[in-house]
DNA sequence: CGTGAGGATTGGAACGTTCCAATTCCGAGG
DNA sequence: CCTCGGAATTGGAACGTTCCAATCCTCACG
């Protein structure tokens, strides 16, 4: 009895509705709402009013399926905890508000097994393109994503996979730009904090290991992590070790190599210098020395890239190698006499 | 004449191909794919092979429409530079990770025009529920949308309205935490270094400024806003008037008061105390003394509940205050002489 | 007053699923 | 050999759009 009336009350309206409320058909209704010329101006605002009145909200999810396009983008972010990666995540979004795109957003899955698992999600949801924020794909899995759908990925570079863009800083480079910097400050016993077993960590370990190496000077590597536990602990490691300066693996793990000096009652940069990775906006006035990446850029340019791919699926790969640069600050100093 | 080769390549296979490919009736393909027990053993193996071969992908915009289930939230984060935001967001993700759901996330948007558009697509997009952390509408809208939809909001206590829960910290309570820690160190020049003109400012404002009556001080607020710059001024403003401990509005800005302090050659805690607000896990090891709050935690509350009311949308409102408390740490300490 | 042009409007197929009701199949029991 | 019951399978409607082709109007023109 109340049932009809439950159901009015439940259901929400479609176009039947607002073309019946407004004495048209359904397909007028649609050629109004999408601002055709074509819609005489009395039906156009009979047609508006109606819809308006009933509360009438498109239904997207029809419409990409007729028009089989979803005008979204998946991104996947290995670690929100990361603040690096949020401000990565920044940058996309700002660029896809620009165009006209939702996200769909996924993040820190623990293995590589749900990862592969909520990114097949994120297909079945017919994403248009593919933003990887870091990633635990092997190569096959990333080509058949790729083939399947415009992707690019943010953080390394990554080629020899047909129709795959890339952004990323250059580690090795910017590794080489922290020790040339402490050398030049006459530092020679520089150790390195790593960011354990992963491949950026393990690409800039290699530009510090060959930076010092160029210089003629013995490297030394301490165990740490992308963390400040791991910035704490490896810190207090290099001190053991002896070393004057330290180049650490990312600025979150400098802030925790900070603290491990503090509790040591060392003085940065007088006794011991510190040089962190990222250029992290949110530790601008923290006042370390870093080797800064233009993060929030790699997320608009990763964006931009989908957008192009989107446009042209054949376009030739393009790797994007950001600029990496050094910000000096009060953490480095002249080497202890 | 490729026209077809073409077509084959191009399109994805559906669920009639796989169902031709294994001699069967889409409907019965469906049902295998979806795991039902009444499906021949013979004939699941024959469909899950031929789906494989095909590579096909089961296409979750055409599922949705059918079964008026989209299994996707929507999240509307106001800013994501601020690290307190992502951190809730953080917590949201693992929370609807465990509930089998996908986000569709939106962010940052300059002006309240924009938000309420980007809201209206991702109720186009019928999301089944919405997670606002922080935003800027009004009430009448919040009644409006939480009418259409499953809603919590995130950052401040919002009652009054039927269907909608909110999960808040106590501002005012915090606020009187850290006047509270400061005056049991002896401080009587306790200046608030405030987050601006916004809600949540505004509170912790008033938290402060009862304490202070409570405590017989007389109240000294300085302008300043949730970011390092904010916090930078402020400070400057603050100990201009002759203040020897801070109650700033958020960690972000403590950090910009920090720097503030350390330009002008200030000791920390011995010259300034300063006390921050939120707790971000990220500056865990900056040694700030802070009000805290569960940030992740109250992101992981917000979707719980929400996936409550997903379940039974007539239950009625719930507000949840987390439990906010004081971390003291190395940035105040004893009043100077 | 008939004709035709062109604008306005409409019905219906299609998108890829789900799920109900109906049908087929098969072997056991009479 | 027929019947019955249950398991397995199937066709088709439905979900809410879009968009094409077809129809309907109206009015200017001859």
């Amino acid at each position: 009895m109340s049932d009809s009336l439950a159901e009015s009350a439940k259901r929400r309206p479609t176009l039947h509705d607002v073309a019946a409320r407004a004495g048209v058909s359904k397909s007028l209704v649609s050629l109004a709402l999408q601002g055709s010329p074509k819609v005489a101006p009395a039906s156009r605002e009979a047609i508006l009013t109606a819809a308006d009145e009933l509360g009438y909200r498109p239904n997207r999810t029809a419409s990409s399926l007729v028009r089989q396009r979803t005008h979204t983008i998946g991104v996947h972010l290995l670690d929100l905890h990361n603040p690096v990666f949020a401000e990565i995540l920044d940058g996309v979004q700002e660029a896809v508000r620009g165009h006209d795109y939702s996200t769909l957003l996924v993040t820190g899955n623990a293995d590589p097994v749900t990862e592969r698992t909520e990114i097949t999600r994120l297909l079945e949801s017919r994403v248009e393109g593919l933003v990887l924020i870091a990633h635990r794909l092997s190569d096959e899995d990333l080509a058949a994503i790729a083939r399947e759908v415009p992707t690019v990925v943010v953080t390394w570079r990554t080629d020899g996979i047909a129709g795959l863009d890339s952004v990323a800083g250059d580690d090795l480079a910017g590794a080489r730009l922290a020790v040339d910097h402490l050398v030049s400050l006459g530092h020679g016993r520089i150790a390195h904090v790593s960011g354990g077993d992963n491949r950026i960590a393990r690409e800039r370990r290699a530009g510090y290991e060959r930076a010092m190496a160029d210089h003629g000077l013995a490297p030394v590597v301490v165990d740490g992590a992308f963390t400040e536990q791991g910035g704490y602990a490896g810190a207090e490691s290099a001190v053991d070790a002896g070393a004057t300066a330290l180049v650490v693996a990312n600025d979150l793990a400098a802030i925790g190599a900070l603290a491990a000096l503090r509790t040591r009652g060392l003085r940065v940069p007088e006794d011991v210098s510190v040089v962190g990775y990222d250029g992290m906006r949110l530790f601008d006035s923290l006042d370390l020395t870093t080797v800064a990446q233009p993060l929030a850029d790699m997320g608009r340019v990763a964006a931009d890239l989908l957008m192009e791919r989107i446009e042209t699926p054949d376009k030739p790969s393009t790797h994007r190698l950001v600029e990496t640069r050094l910000v000096p600050r009060g953490s480095s100093g002249p080497a202890p006499a």
